[in-house]
DNA sequence: GGGCTGGCATAAGGCAGCCTTATGGATCCC
DNA sequence: GGGATCCATAAGGCTGCCTTATGCCAGCCC
């Protein structure tokens, strides 16, 4: 006797309900449903034997509701409205909202920079960005994509490699005034803007020079690539830096690089998605794009590879 | 392209979401809908498949709602608290209104009259009475139970006889008063409130009394017994009545027979119901209430025949 | 008035969707 | 570290729902 909530009928009838209420007709109703007018009537039927009372009365050629029935629509018709508008809304956010996790400098240097025209390509698509240091589950987030470094093998994902995570040493045309550079050995002979950073030791293997101690250097270590490369470009020391992340720098010589030595690496940059929602209309469109982007990087490393060599 | 309703989720699915977004719990929202946390984990799972985006971020021994699951579940629960109130609404309507269809003189004479008791014996239920001339049909009608006047072979319907459709006459003591009235035949001395009532060749009939021509007498037919009866009493005729509508009149003297001779017939007074409805525990007290009034009567007929009788 | 049409009811039957059981993984807690 | 809690997933069975087919009833039209 306490107030049970109730139970509610069988939801598929009670939209079935609905729909012959407003329609007044099974057949109508049966037709807005995509069914048939016989399932219409089983449906109709369990309902009314759920609530104990007829909700529509048969006449010929047609059915009217019953007092029960009246008192039933128009609640049953407004809840549904609230159930669909909430639906629509979260669907046209599905398809209209797209969040993204990446890495901090992927986002300041190259993502941010280009976004003005994959708005333009596609207005209806908000772009939601959020920086992130760790690698972020999806399983454990909301995010629709993800810009990540490293090898790839990220079960449950679909991969897209962007670029590969491969560093230089870079600085400003200024530091190198007065300072004779001709080794790579001779990079010691100028601050460096994050010693600690390990890929140092590889750059420097890579050159073939072995047993660098950098470690009683000073550690300015800014920890994001971005801002050692805007120190770099202050004239505060040489940087090891992703040259994808510096193109116009680079292009402008406002960085300049002492050696054309990269050292390289096992990671890349990776554009990931869960695989279950690769079809979603929205992120198609974003890594078509982003890989479009990225293609056009390559033809102008390319160009400016051609340039050099000339 | 255009505002297609955008077809609304199963239901189904729909109605687990919202009490696993009440319980922010699959294993809780299983338990409240009495299945197991398994399905509870599926119907989430075909509902975000749906909509397109996951509805619930799954973390160590918990979930949590994503934002799109925030923006709907208010939506929802909303939508069906309003159907939840909808549906008590009607069932305890459907608990507590009684709607009968009965003939006008058995409500006047009979129901209204003991209806207190009803009221007495079910305060929770409410008797809705509706005087129809015609058998209803309950089909084409929206009424619980009938009272009908015929032969009891009504398909698909539950029938109680109550008391049979029987007919003596009467009139009040004062007509009486100065007039012989020793046979059967003497009646005709006195006015007949409706002398054009088949009925009343039935009673002379069964009185012995052959090729009674009422045909020129005036004709006040009133077309109701209850009507009838009143006329008797207040002294304007002889009406042709069935007993089991009149006792008090009878007990107390206002009306009286001159003969104790019941006309009677292959008709009944009878309470029914559609077989379906049964159980329904208004109709079953109704019945039994019925039913019980109905025994009272033949008791107190009993006793008055045995009174008579000494 | 007889055929035709429109609308709902009902029976039979098949398939799919839903639910259950069982298990595993991950984390929290004692 | 072991048990408890909570969710995911796979396998499998059953039931519920839908379809097809048919019937009935009443109105309509020629």
């Amino acid at each position: 006797m306490s107030k049970l909530p109730s139970k509610l009928p069988p939801m598929s009838a009670v939209r079935v309900f609905e729909a012959a209420a407003r329609h007044q007709s099974f057949t109508r109703a049966a037709e807005e449903l995509g069914m048939t007018q016989a399932a219409v009537s089983y449906q109709i039927k369990i309902l009314e034997d759920r609530v104990g009372a007829p909700l529509f009365i048969r006449l010929p050629r047609q059915v009217r509701l019953t007092a029960k029935g009246r008192q039933l629509a128009p609640a049953v018709t407004e809840a549904f409205e609230a159930l669909r508008n909430a639906f629509e809304g979260v669907e046209e956010m599905v398809q209209t909202v797209l969040s993204i996790t990446t890495l901090s400098t992927f986002a300041s240097n190259w993502l941010v920079p280009r976004l003005g025209r994959f708005r333009q390509l596609h207005p209806n698509v908000a772009v939601q960005i959020a920086v992130a240091t760790e690698i972020v589950e999806f399983t454990q987030s909301e995010f629709d994509m993800g810009i990540r470094s490293g090898t790839g093998d990220w079960p449950g994902l679909e991969t897209h490699v962007l670029f590969p995570n491969q560093f230089i040493p870079v600085c400003s045309p200024e530091l190198l005034r007065g300072v004779e550079v001709q080794e790579p050995i001779d990079i010691l002979k100028l601050p460096l803007i994050s010693p600690s950073d390990p890929w140092w030791q590889d750059w420097f293997a890579a050159a073939g020079v072995k047993n660098v101690d950098l470690s009683r250097r000073p550690d300015n270590s800014l920890g994001v690539q971005q801002f050692e490369g805007m120190a770099a470009i202050a004239g505060q020391g040489v940087a090891l830096i992703n040259p994808f992340f510096f193109p116009d720098d680079l292009a402008s010589g406002r960085l300049v690089k002492p050696f054309d030595l990269l050292a390289t690496t096992d990671r890349s940059y990776w554009l990931v998605y869960p695989k279950a929602r690769r079809r979603s209309a929205k992120i198609e469109a974003f890594r078509d794009w982003v890989l479009s982007e990225v293609a056009g990087d390559s033809e102008r490393t390319v160009a400016a590879h051609v340039k050099t060599a000339t």
